[in-house]
RNA sequence: GCGCCUGUAGCUCAACCGGACAGAGCAUCGGCCUUCUAAGCCGAGGGUUGCAGGUUCGAUUCCUGCCAGGCGCGCCA
């Protein structure tokens, strides 16, 4: 509906004489009116344009309703106030769109925004070397989203995950994983102050000892001797865990340490893609970052930043010269021992990324990585990519609230900390709603107590029982005999003002998918479909569908469907359930 | 110290590329179930958009400077 009117204007604009193209080719600013009184839509075009033109705003104005041909959805253009022209639509304008809605069904709101550009989409990423955790659920719940809006809006959308399984953390996850093992075989031994201490490797390392047996046991005494002190002893704690890795692999070989690395990473990883996939999140690819050291794609890499003017040796390492790409420091590549860093690893895999040919490839990363983004992108840069098609989207963190009190996000306070207890707790619907209810650059304060709550506060549920009032009107109908007939229905007699705020509401769907696409920010969707509720929740309280007279009652019952459309339509972006009772 | 983000009603947040009178929910107060689900509806009060300037027809939005909070500034990932 507003696609129709903006080209009508863009026409009419298109063909006013005595102006400049300047003028003439700026697109008209259509925005739905916030007050009734100015009519339907608004465009400040004449504002904007008069000062190029050097005319008066509401003269100009006055030029571009004379040229405005007639449309058979517009009722009236007036100018108002310093030069807004306004306009006006026929009530017979939203019944057409009504009867539209209702034949597009599920595909009501699909748009052609996005033209059928190739967008990659790579979000969440946590590292596979423990659960996923609260923070990481409104990536993943942002990010599923926010692939669905883009789809809806005309784009073709591949979502991945990137694995980061290899180094240091990782060792230490093995290492970690080995000493518990040793645990269970009998051993008695101090655990690192900097291992990974979770309970989820208990069973990891249970696993582990029914397939490989005592086959993977060393003495303790062999395990520990000569190591340097731990931080608990006066040492330090890093120079600690790296021996204690160096040990762990000398001790199994190359086959024994990577039985046990992958005992960790596989059970690791299948858990978050599990709890993932539960979460309605799933993805086109898991794309490991091993992969690229044995596919040879990060020498290769490597060989091309060495050979270009933008690396340096110094001090035994090989570094990239950031600074001349506007990063705030030059970084490491390569480490002094010949380790490539992790930001060897990313730059293959962006350039990786890059050669896949997506039109726009998107990263939602935490907002603690944020002074990360000007190096990946320098690098892209120097690489001669364009760094603009790379979009880092940052997310703020999440804190939990059980009512008025802070959740505690320690693991030593016992309190939730998973994806997985946070689903248990509130449920799928409600965490995924509520996490993509704000803004993704607002910190989001999740409470609790609200997502369990099974009332009117709590806007999850809010907008789910809008949609089971709708499917309980046609209950109704169907027990008292009757039968819903679109073709009968009189839609002119939609005209109270319950209806109308409705109609408008329903034809505003569209749009709130582009905008949600455009800026990437589904809480516009999660906001619209609770005014929508809101709407749908007045009409039902205000006014009697099922009425005697069928053409009235068909036309409510019209309005009522496409009002469950749209809402199933929008919760179905959201990764939300629609319910048909409650 | 430098860089990025955020300051909007008592609380949590919206405000589409700079638009018309800054909007919701919660909380508070007052009403509505013999009637398609009260997990609902109707009404009321509540604001110097952190502060001070600037840009212009117009600023919550853009610019500058302060103030407050968060995050980041590794040959970690």
């Amino acid at each position: 509906m507003k696609h129709a009117i903006a080209r009508w204007l863009s026409q009419a604009i298109a063909q006013i004489p005595d102006c400049g193209e300047d003028v003439r080719g700026l697109t008209a600013q259509l925005e739905r009116t916030r007050d009734a009184a100015h009519g339907d839509f608004a465009t400040n075009w004449a504002l904007v344009a008069a000062p190029r033109a050097g005319r008066k705003p509401r003269e100009l104005a006055e030029v571009l309703v004379r040229h405005l041909p007639a449309h058979p959805l517009v009722a009236a253009v007036t100018i108002a106030g310093p030069g807004f022209v306004n306009i006006r639509l026929e009530p017979d304008a939203y019944h057409q769109a009504l009867r539209e809605l209702l034949a597009a069904g599920e595909r009501y709101g699909q748009i052609d925004f996005g033209q059928g550009q190739r967008v990659l989409l790579e979000f969440v990423s946590a590292n596979p070397t423990g659960p996923l955790h609260v923070g990481h659920g409104r990536g993943a719940a942002y990010g599923a989203s926010l692939a669905n809006v883009l789809r809806t809006a005309g784009y073709r959308v591949e979502c991945e995950y990137y694995i980061n399984d290899a180094g240091r953390q990782m060792d230490i996850l093995a290492a970690s994983v080995w000493l518990r093992y040793l645990e269970l075989c009998g051993e008695t031994l101090t655990f690192p102050a900097n291992g990974y201490r979770g309970d989820y490797l208990l069973p990891i390392a249970h696993d582990l000892l029914a397939q490989a047996g005592m086959t993977l046991r060393h003495p303790a005494a062999a395990v520990f001797a000569g190591l340097p002190p731990d931080e608990p002893d006066g040492g330090d704690r890093e120079r600690y865990i790296d021996a204690l890795v160096a040990r762990t692999r000398e001790l199994l070989g190359e086959a024994g340490y990577a039985r046990v690395f992958n005992a960790g990473l596989d059970s690791i990883l299948s858990d978050i893609r599990d709890d993932l996939a539960e979460f309605g999140v799933t993805y086109d690819r898991w794309y490991s970052e091993r992969s690229l050291a044995m596919s040879g794609a990060l020498e290769g890499t490597l060989q091309t930043l060495r050979e270009s003017p933008h690396t340096e040796m110094r001090d035994g390492a090989l570094w990239f010269r950031a600074t001349a790409f506007g990063d705030e420091k030059d970084r490491v590549v390569v480490r002094e021992n010949g380790a490539p860093t992790y930001f060897a690893s990313d730059i293959a895999y962006h350039l990786d990324k890059y050669r896949r040919g997506f039109d726009r490839l998107i990263d939602i990363w935490g907002a603690d990585h944020h002074g990360y983004v000007p190096r990946v992108k320098a690098a892209l840069t120097a690489l001669g990519e364009e760094a603009d098609r790379l979009s880092v989207l940052l997310i703020q963190f999440a804190i939990l609230y059980r009512g008025k009190e802070k959740v505690s996000m320690s693991t030593r306070a016992g309190e939730f900390v998973t994806l997985r207890e946070l689903r248990a707790e509130v449920g799928n619907d409600a965490a995924r709603f509520f996490y993509v209810l704000r803004s993704h650059e607002q910190h989001l304060d999740f409470d609790l107590e609200l997502a369990k709550s099974q009332s009117a506060d709590n806007p999850v549920y809010y907008v789910q029982y809008a949609h089971a009032r709708v499917c309980s009107v046609f209950g109704q109908l169907a027990e008292r005999g009757a039968s819903f007939d679109a073709a009968a229905a009189d839609l002119a007699q939609l005209t109270s003002p319950h209806e109308t705020a409705l109609l408008v509401a329903l034809s505003r769907y569209p749009e709130t998918i582009e905008a949600a696409a455009r800026q990437c920010a589904p809480h516009h969707l999660a906001h619209y479909l609770r005014d929508l509720a809101q709407d749908f929740h007045a009409y039902y309280n205000a006014q009697t569908f099922l009425v005697p007279d069928a053409g009235l009652r068909n036309a409510r019952l019209c309005l009522i469907a496409a009002a469950r459309q749209v809402l199933r339509n929008g919760l179905g972006v959201l990764g939300v359930s629609a319910p048909e009772r409650m």
